[in-house]
RNA sequence: CGGGGUGUAGCGUAGCCCGGUUAUCGCGCCUGCUUUGGGAGCAGGAGGUCGCAGGUUCGAAUCCUGCCACCCCGACCA
């Protein structure tokens, strides 16, 4: 097998290699903290959104657009949402440049260009579309509005870290409008179900479903259920947020309906968002030591065709024999790419389509010719064997069904691996220090509790699961009365 | 903003303490030949404001002063 790949810089993230396949950081130091996305992590990308997409749609949702920048006084009309985001945000004060008369051939900001009200680039985008829904919305009979929106947002974090905290990323973002309360909290619930099931069913990622505590909660929020996943250093991602807003931003920028019965109300509403934080989990979680591993649904070349060869003749022949596999492969949908390039050697093939995690490679050279058999290699398990040229295809199509659910089965498994049922505040410590993970405790519910506990072990709450049972018991740091047991770990 | 560290070719680096020929090595890149079933070999070649400015000196990557940038830890972070 393949090399082991070095790193540039230690110090830096584990994943530095795989990241790079896919991104990088921006190389002007000003913008350093937004990310570059690679052709390659690009395709990754749209894979993903062209099946959220699908699945936002099926249940009901449309694609909008609205404006980058947000005018201050919309901003700040929703106080807490406002004040959790204050701290992060890039704002537009001038709109045009000049010549600078002190430094020939540069330019300045033309000081009698300041905008007459700052413009706030969107860390996200509730203000300016619940001020925008107060012009769709009169009556029960404009309700729901189910609008998503494909977009970037600026966010100014002080630290960044390639994928997972960048101080710009593309996201989508619903944001919904509802009659009632319970048919908002029933989109909330909905949208944590597409969440999980995408997580789980084409990025191969299991996750908990939950609710956050209210210090975790999102700014304006009443409600914020999460998906949770499990990294392979035994650090926790918070994967996708879908929130419960009630009628906060109804209020703040007074969207009132009239109901069936006449009456005026504020309406009821959600948003939800993920993030290219997802491809952050995709390589955390599935890459190993040769580089990504990308699950099949999601990979950009699901095949790659490696020709061995002496000479343009040799060539010809394994030629001929591809192209009739490449067409029978596209046929039934896979993706397959035939890199028979002539300035690169075979095994630095191998290795490049290994660090790009492509899920199946096939090399087809003169003793397969001979024998009418194929090599196929699986990038999960490493696994290499020979197989009849006849009827490939179709071990190809069941092998990416079988590498799809072993990548999850495996992620399933260091899941399980990593959760801890903990009673003891040493134990607990100690767990989190050596073994990593999940650990499942109990909690009294204070928030004092919740930042102590941060403050000991560097743990916070990640969420209380949906499925988690009423189980009496004691909190774990302050000994007073729990009903439920919480899952708390180190996260990014 | 506090603590620590680092700046030498596209990337990674040696040299610095103790100043002295043409700034070291590896990867990558270019050309040619031989190769091709796991990151090829040989030969040749290109590529440098040694972070910036000033100072000391016959002489500075090396010593001194100032500045700048970046990285790590912390504060911060749905």
């Amino acid at each position: 097998m393949g090399k082991k790949l070095t790193s540039r810089s230690e110090d830096y993230s584990k994943w530095y290699n795989e990241l790079v396949v896919l991104a990088d950081l921006a190389e002007n130091s000003a913008v350093r903290g937004c990310m570059v996305i690679k052709p390659y992590g690009y395709a990754i990308w749209e894979k993903m959104q062209a099946q959220l997409d699908q699945m936002f749609k099926a249940t009901g949702h449309q694609n909008a657009y609205f404006p980058l920048f947000v005018p201050k006084s919309l901003f700040e009309a929703e106080e807490k949402n406002a004040e959790g985001f204050a701290k992060e945000c890039a704002v537009v004060t001038h709109y045009r440049l000049q010549n600078d008369p002190d430094n020939p051939g540069k330019l300045r900001v033309d000081p009698e260009a300041k905008l007459e009200e700052e413009l706030v680039v969107r860390p996200t985008s509730e203000a300016i579309i619940w001020s925008t829904y107060k012009g769709w919305i009169q009556s029960y009979r404009d309700l729901p509005i189910l609008v998503n929106q494909w977009a970037n947002v600026v966010r100014w974090e002080m630290r960044t870290r390639l994928f997972l905290r960048t101080a710009e990323f593309l996201w989508q973002e619903g944001h919904t409008a509802h009659e009632t309360k319970s048919e908002a909290l029933e989109e909330t619930i909905q949208m944590t179900n597409v969440y999980s099931d995408f997580a789980e069913q084409f990025m191969a990622i299991p996750v908990i479903k939950g609710i956050k505590t209210a210090s975790e909660r999102f700014a304006g929020a009443e409600e914020t259920y999460c998906i949770e996943a499990l990294m392979q250093d035994g650090k926790a991602l918070q994967a996708g947020t879908s929130h419960f807003l009630g009628q906060n931003f109804a209020k703040a920028f007074d969207v009132k309906f009239t109901t069936k019965e006449g009456k005026q109300d504020y309406v009821w509403a959600t948003s939800w968002g993920v993030s290219t934080r997802l491809m952050g989990a995709l390589v955390m979680t599935h890459s190993d030591d040769f580089g990504l591993v990308l699950p099949p649904k999601l990979a950009p070349i699901q095949v790659v065709i490696v020709p061995i060869y002496k000479g343009t003749e040799q060539l010809k022949e394994i030629d001929a024999v591809v192209h009739a596999l490449v067409d029978s492969l596209k046929i039934k949908g896979i993706s397959v790419k035939y890199d028979n390039r002539d300035t690169m050697r075979p095994g630095a093939k191998f290795a490049q389509y290994e660090l790009q995690g492509v899920p199946l490679r096939l090399a087809i050279g003169p003793k397969d010719l001979e024998n009418g058999t194929v090599e196929m290699a699986r990038r999960d398990t490493l696994d290499k064997n020979v197989y009849p040229i006849e009827g490939i295809d179709l071990t190809i199509v069941t092998t990416l069904e079988a590498i799809q659910k072993n990548l999850y089965d495996k992620a399933l498994d260091f899941r399980s691996q990593h959760t801890t049922e903990v009673d003891d505040f040493e134990e607990f410590k100690t767990i989190l220090e050596e073994k990593t993970g999940f650990v499942s405790a109990h909690w009294d519910g204070t928030k004092e509790t919740e930042a102590q506990i941060k403050v000991l072990t560097k743990a916070t709450i990640r969420c209380i699961p949906l499925d988690s049972q009423s189980e009496s018991g004691v909190c774990v740091l302050s000994g007073k009365p729990s009903a439920r047991r919480v899952l708390f770990a180190k996260a990014y």
